[in-house]
This record gives structure tokens, C-alpha cells and sequence, in this order.
DNA sequence: CTGTTAGCGCTTTCAA
DNA sequence: TTGAAAGCGCTAACAG
């Protein structure tokens, strides 16, 4: 095997800096970050910030890490790239962590996976996976700090969600107030506390609306477009036939609205449907599909601050962010019939 | 400000574990690389492993970037986290990435701003990003390798497209053989090369037929629902009508679905439409999408295969992925009227 | 078969 | 107001 390696030009250094500029690194070093208890010449600071500008020093982070163990990068663990409501999450997430001075290194795939690979590279993880069954181990000695965003974990742990519950409960009340009954829910897998927290939601409105919940009326699902055309096309089996499906996520709602078409039904005139986050193609579906809202953006923020708060050795437990969500109403629901 | 900085306990170093298995630090290094030309006492090495298991030693890779001049990681930059096309990409990198034991970054955002941050924390960046006007500075000196990925540059660079002008032309091709003639062109934004092949598809596939390309019939549209919408919108009213719409973008496409219908038109029987990029949700739209699936996720992991080839020095050019284009008939796509 | 040594590029006392 | 020196955790060349 030929090693053929480029000769690429040595990367300029520190020291390069502090020759050009006939000073030492150590005082280029102070200058680069700001030192505030420092004095300095101002006529020596320009020339350290010419000789900077001139050979268009960069500092070198492997060493700026190893020297301080700080890595000034986040980790954020998602289940799924292709899965919009968590890149509308990394999106908040990215550019609060621009602001704080961060990078944001985002990675999709199980937790198990990734986790070794982050680990040594980051001062923090935000994991945005888990199920009852694998709850990533979060903070163990040795590793950065963790904390789980869109998930809940257990006690000892730290945790960020929106109200997924208030979210579904808006959808299901919103149903019921236009005259439907006979409402069903396509719950997402009842493994992820997320898929629980709103099947909860739905259950509550249902009954402080006195309604009742007829056997097999929630259907769980994985949130893709098979699940929910899978999930809908079994409840539209169902005696009474429910007038109305509440989707725990739109994703499951697209494939919803083809299963209650392929069985020669229609949306809104037959069978209604609201879903859970208001996705960029939710208003360009045929029809329009009403959606209820939730701060996602806010609940990517909010997890850097969190975490960033841990870093410093600050304690956040649990929490749920405040904005409430926001109901959508577009074409997808109706009037039930008759 | 009180630093209440939690005492987290201190990483386990490579000195730890040699000092636990009774060895010098440096065969651990040798030990853990893999090294080849090593005869080391089988005992030995047992131990040492041992002692790394015990410990849950993992070797600290800022200083080995520092040492190795390498950070065994990859850039990936894409224009938005959100368009499922590129997240299709970067699925089929992040593979292909892991399975040569590299990391692979994934940031969203504008190329002039993720650069410095990536640069210097990687050992390759792959640019999804660049238009006509901002084609960011491939191979500066002092900055690791670099490409375009889903973007051809100028010839001094290297990138890696599909072959979006086939893949146009598909399409086109299929609604000339189920009977249309006039047909238009929702094109992506001009002033990206990709965008530019696409509409070259176009215009050659409706030249190979002697078909007639009327005024107006190639609208420059951005690849999104809204772009896609007001392309669509304008085009409909041209005379004379087209029948059919060939979408540079299945997500514009969606957009463009939603204005025929807003029009009191239908899709297919009055309009057909007809779009690049198999989306998850093209087979669960209303009606069904008929499209032109791209290999993406080879364009991905191609991506990577190259860039290693250039971080070891080596040249690779310009290529385009030579995995075919395939059409998947659906159902927003029929004959003409009449 | 294993140990010694030097140094990657930076930050941080401490001294001048 | 600035410089000197030590060392972060690792690898690689060389000795033994």
C-alpha cells in the first residue's frame, strides 16, 4: 500500500503567533481568551492581533482540551435523523448552544451505539432516546454529564418534555367540542414515556367529558406513516366506529388519513382527525391537517441550558417547559356525520 | 457568580491502568492500537486488559488528536437539519463514517459560519452547501480536506452528485409516454448547480420528444411546500395550460399538490405531477406521489469513502453516483384529459 | 518482550 | 506589563 499522504502545510501554532509578534505564548494565550485581569500594552495587543489576522491563526481545540478538559462540545443522541420533530429539536438546540460558545454534535441512532463514541468528545450529552427498557445510564462516574430531552427518566436523573399531555388533551377536548363521541386514540409505543404521558392526556379528556372508551379504542403504534395507517385501520373496525382519531404524533396521522381513504372513507366528512405537532407539511396535506402545537424549538433551548447548568455543577431535575401549546385548526376535522 | 462546580471524579488515564497491570504506559498505547509488530507475552496482555476492563478506562481523544495530528472525525454540513433529503444523506455517511471508526458531525446552518467551528475539530468536512455566489473555500491552507457533497464545484475542488439530470429526465420521459405533451417544470432555485442539472433533465427529455417548451413553463421555485405552491400557482395559469408538472423536489411537489387543488383542479385527472426524491411520505399523500427515487444514502456514504481517500492524500475529482435513478409509479400521475 | 523518552499545542501559576 | 516553566494524556521512536 503506497502512502501517497499530501505534504499539507504544517498548521500554524501558538508559537508561530508569539515569534511574529516578538512576544511569549503565554501572553498570546491570555489575549486570546479575553483574560480580563490583564494588562496589556495596547500597542503590544495590536501587534499579537495583526501577527493573528496576518498568518490566520486558529487555536488548536486538542490541545485547548487537553489542557483545560473542557471540550466546549454538546452531544445530542437522536433516535432517528429522518424523523422531523427531532431535528425541529436539534434546530433550538443548535443555536442556543452557538450562543453559549458550543458546538453541538448531533448523531442519530440507539443510545447504546452512540454513547461510547460522544462520550469522551463532549462535556455533556442530551440523550433524545429511550424506552422503559433502556434508559441510557446517565451519569456515570467517569463520563460527562447526561440528561434526557423528549423523554422522562427515573428520579435520580435529570429530564426535559413539553406537556405532551396538556398537548393531546387540546386535540381530544377540541373533538369533542364540535359534537364528536365516539373519539379514538393512535397512542405511540407505549414503551416511551412520551407516547404515555399524551395517551394520558387523551384519557383525561375523554373523561371529564363523562365520554366513554369503548375496548380497543386506543391502538398503539410506532410514529411513522405505517404505524398510524396500521393503527387507523383497525380502529375504523371497531363497533361504534369511532368519527374521530386524536394521533399522538402527525407523522402517524399522514398514514391515518390514507388508511380511513383506502376504506373508502373520507376526512373530514366521515372520520375526523387531530394530531400532535404541527409539522411543515401539515398545511399542504390534502386535507389540511389540524394539529396542536408544541414548543419544540423551546425544548431543544432549554435542554442546553440545562445541561450547560450541569457542566457547572449545578443540579436541574425535571422539568416540563411552560409554553403551552397551540391549537391548529386546519381541514382535517369536523362536525361528526349527521 | 458561585462556581458550586461538582466534584466529578477524575478520568481513569492510560497511567492508571499500566501502573494496575504492572506495565509501562506505552505498551498499554501499543496494546489498545492494535499494533501489529508487537509480540507482547500473551499473559501480559491479558492483564492489561483486564485492568482496562476493571477500570472502564477509555483512551482520551483530545490527547490523542494532539499527538496524532488526527481526530478520527468527520464534518458533515447541511443547509437545513429539517429537509429530509439531506437527512437521507446523512444516514448513509453516519454508516458508513462509524464503520471506519470515524465520527461523523452533523451541523446544520450556513457554510461561513459552521466552517471555523468544524474545521478544526475534524479531519474532513463534506459540504452540502453552496450556491452559485458562496462556494465555500475548498482546501485552504492550515484547513483539512474538504468536498462538496450533492453540489459540484469549481474543477480545482472534488464533489459528488447523483445524477440529478437523468433523474429529471425519468420523469419527464414517463409523462411523454402516458400521453402528455404540455408539460412544465417546477425548477429548484437557479443558483444551485443541482437545481441548474434538473432542469437541463427537463429541457433535454422534452427535446428528445420534439416537444415544445412554451414561455414561462420553467418556474424557479425554492425546495420547499411554499416554493412549490406559487410555482405551481403561476404556472397553472399560463396558456396554454399544462397538463402535467415534473418537480425538481417532492417536497416543493407536495406544495405544488396543494395549488392545483386550491384552483379547483384535481390531481391526476386534470393535473398530473410527477417529482424527484422518494420521501417517506410520498406513498401516503393524497393521492400517492408518483416519483423518482435517487440513490441518497449511497451519495453518503460515497461521500465518505472519499474524503478518507483524500485525508490519506490521494485525488478524487468529481463523480457522480452511478446507481440509476428509478421511478415509482403512484398514483398523481395519469394520462391528460380529453 | 518491555521500558524510556520526548513532545504534540496549549493554559496557568509563578516570577520578574 | 511580560516571560518562564510545568504539564494535560497520549504515541512513537528508540533502547534495552
Amino acid at each position: 500500500m503506497t502512502d501517497s499522504r499530501a505534504a499539507r502545510p504544517r498548521r500554524v501554532t501558538m508559537k508561530d503567533v508569539a515569534a511574529a509578534a516578538g512576544v511569549d505564548a503565554s501572553l498570546v494565550s491570555r489575549l486570546l481568551s479575553g483574560d480580563e485581569s490583564l494588562s496589556v500594552r495596547p500597542e503590544t495587543e495590536q501587534r499579537v492581533m495583526d501577527a493573528v489576522q496576518r498568518l490566520g491563526y486558529r487555536r488548536n481545540p486538542a490541545a485547548r482540551a487537553l489542557k483545560t478538559a473542557r471540550t466546549m462540545a454538546l452531544g445530542l443522541i437522536i433516535p432517528d435523523l429522518r424523523n422531523v420533530i427531532y431535528t425541529e429539536i436539534a434546530v433550538g438546540a443548535e443555536q442556543r448552544a452557538a450562543a453559549a460558545g458550543y458546538v453541538l454534535l448531533i448523531t442519530g441512532g440507539s443510545a447504546q451505539l452512540r454513547q461510547e463514541i460522544l462520550e469522551d468528545r463532549v462535556d455533556g450529552i442530551l440523550y433524545g432516546v429511550a424506552t422503559a427498557d433502556t434508559v441510557p445510564t446517565l451519569n456515570a462516574p467517569g463520563s460527562p454529564p447526561a440528561m434526557l430531552i423528549n423523554r422522562r427518566g427515573p428520579a435520580e436523573g435529570s429530564s426535559v418534555v413539553v406537556d405532551d399531555q396538556a398537548g393531546v388533551a387540546m386535540g381530544t377536548r377540541y373533538l369533542i367540542s364540535i359534537g364528536h363521541r365516539w373519539i379514538a386514540h393512535i397512542a405511540g409505543p407505549q414503551n416511551v414515556d412520551t407516547a404515555r404521558r399524551r395517551r394520558r392526556g387523551y384519557i383525561n379528556a375523554m373523561a371529564e367529558a363523562g365520554l366513554e372508551i369503548p375496548d380497543g379504542y386506543i391502538a398503539e403504534s410506532s410514529f411513522n406513516e405505517v404505524g398510524g395507517a396500521t393503527a387507523a385501520a383497525g380502529l375504523l373496525q371497531l363497533t361504534p366506529r369511532p368519527t374521530a382519531l386524536v394521533a399522538a404524533n402527525a407523522v402517524a396521522a399522514v398514514g391515518a388519513m390514507a388508511a380511513v381513504r383506502s376504506q373508502g372513507l373520507s376526512v373530514p366528512e366521515d372520520i375526523s382527525v387531530v394530531a400532535l405537532h404541527d409539522i411543515p407539511q401539515a398545511a399542504y396535506l390534502n386535507p389540511p391537517l389540524t394539529t396542536v402545537r408544541m414548543p419544540l424549538a423551546e425544548l431543544g433551548s432549554r435542554s442546553v441550558d440545562m445541561i450547560l447548568t450541569m457542566i457547572n455543577g449545578g443540579q436541574v431535575g425535571h422539568v416540563v417547559v411552560a409554553t403551552p401549546p397551540e391549537l391548529i385548526v386546519r381541514g382535517s376535522a369536523a362536525p361528526p356525520p349527521r
